[in-house]
RNA sequence: GGAGAGGUGGCCGAGAGGCUGAAGGCAGCCGCCUGCUAAGCGGUUGAAGGGGUAAUACUCUUCCGAGGGUUCGAAUCCCUCCCUCUCCGCCA
């Protein structure tokens, strides 16, 4: 969420990063409604003043037993008047929420204005794809000739999008997770497991509702969200709360399933194990003081990178042009893996700095030592990494001519093996 | 699922229609005192929003789990919801 001031005072450049972003969102009627509700408060606390005065003069009249009853008519009326009052401003709070929430993050000065992927930059890359001296397979023939993924049967007890890890299958997801979080620990960050199922709020907080509920699965009765990332309940771990100074930064990483309805990408990566309705992630979120979010940003996407370095995976960085970055975003670098079956990089890993966008939503504040007031702190989050696709990666990059899979040195002491076959 | 108890400031805990942004205690901060420490004494210490100022000062409104309602006036009365705890049942 923007901060209404700034939009009220610089109109103009909020009307420019929406355009930046391809979006045609008006904001006038927002700012004229804010003003209205403005004058709402100021007519009301006047009432309200006026009120607390006359009914504490009632008080001392009834007490000296005097007559009070000319008082008491005339706050009646101001209390009617009062309720009135309030009832508009609830209309215009709904009307400003309704609008603003659906508005999204102003992209940094660095980030390359584009219209779609095409426009995204890429920043570096490292590792050297492989030459292999057979044609390559897609992870998911690999999987099948090994018998450790079965889509058929995930398809049966599930639907679309739903697979079976059996055997060294499901052993290769157990040993990254374990693999991703030790590493993410080992560099300051507190592993955390938090529910999957959240409440609305939550999944409000850090902008996936109101604006992109086609893209969530949901419980009735009672009424919850599934997670499609654990940013969403590891963001929202202090909101609502007043962290001081010297609590920041915070580094957590937290290993969950994801569910996602993938509504609107019918026919994209239909086969395999790339795009899926549940899957697993090791999530990195932070928690930064302004001044210091870049920096902290351009550290978690080193840190996610250097678990592609550790496993041996080439890859490459790009940084999302204003076009095709997320809702809450100011900031974002996607990671990308390179896979052999598809001869192409695909996403692994999207870092993202919010910045206020989230502890807005949230109130996730701090205070600073000696200032009096709060700040919202800035918030980050990155997977680090998506665990199926990186299982994807070492099948595809790590395969051999005789459909044997070799298993990166890192991962050996997690998988207990040096070879699927 | 059944039966009870409860949610008040950083923490503990009073308050049961007006004098309560909230007694008292603890913790914190600032003084004083004091060989040092401890103790003691005095003062002070929440958040959000608005007005005001160069910035302070000052000032107004709101906040006692959340949301409604009653009333001139609600932490206090009524309704709905959420959460926590205890006992019973069930259960991974």
């Amino acid at each position: 969420m923007l901060d209404i001031r700034s939009i009220r005072e610089n109109p103009e450049l909020v009307k420019e990063a929406l355009k930046k972003r391809n979006e045609d969102l008006s904001i006038d009627g927002l700012i004229a409604t804010e003003a209205k509700k403005r004058a709402l408060i100021q007519e009301g606390e006047k009432l309200r003043s006026e009120r607390n005065t006359v009914s504490e003069e009632i008080g001392k009249l009834k007490k000296e037993k005097k007559d009070a009853s000319v008082q008491v008519a005339e706050m009646k009326k101001v209390s009617d008047r009062i309720k009135e009052i309030d009832s508009e401003m609830r209309e215009a709070d709904e009307s400003i929420d309704s609008i603003i929430l659906t508005i999204p993050n102003i992209p940094h000065e660095s980030v390359p204005v584009g219209k779609d992927e095409e426009d995204n930059v890429e920043v570096r890359r490292r590792g050297t794809p492989r030459e292999f001296d057979f044609e390559p397979l897609n992870h998911w023939d690999i999987a099948e000739n090994l018998d450790i993924i079965d889509f058929n049967r995930g398809a049966k007890l599930a639907g679309s999008r739903f697979a079976l890890m059996k055997g060294m299958g499901a052993k290769l997801e157990r040993a990254l997770i374990g693999f991703m979080l030790d590493s993410n620990t080992a560099k300051g960050y507190t592993e955390i497991f938090p529910p999957i199922l959240v409440n609305r709020d939550t999944i409000t907080g850090t902008g996936q509702l109101p604006k992109f509920e086609m893209d969530l699965f949901r419980t009735s009765d009672p009424e919850f969200y599934l997670i499609p990332t654990a940013e969403v309940p590891v963001t929202n771990i202090y909101a609502d709360e007043i962290l001081s100074e010297n609590d920041l930064p915070m580094y957590f990483t937290s290993y969950t399933p994801c569910f996602r309805r993938e509504a609107g990408s019918h026919g994209k990566d239909t086969r395999g194990l790339i795009r899926q309705h549940q899957f697993n992630k090791v999530e990195l979120v932070k928690y930064a003081l302004p001044e210091k979010s870049y920096d902290e940003l351009e550290k978690l996407t080193a840190d996610a990178e250097e678990i592609l370095q550790k496993l041996e995976l080439p890859y490459r960085t790009v940084v999302l042009c204003t076009g095709d970055m997320g809702f809450a975003a100011s900031k974002t670098y996607d990671i990308e893996v390179w896979l052999p079956g598809q001869q192409k990089y695909r996403e692994i890993s999207s870092c993202s700095n919010c910045e206020d966008f989230q502890a807005r939503r949230a109130k996730i504040r701090f205070k600073r030592e000696g200032k009096k007031g709060t700040e919202f702190v800035h918030t980050l989050n990155g997977s680090g990494l998506a665990v199926g696709r990186t299982a994807i990666a070492i099948l595809e990059n790590f395969q051999q001519k005789d459909g044997s899979v070799a298993i990166p040195d890192a991962l050996r002491p997690y998988f207990g093996a040096d070879i699927i076959k």
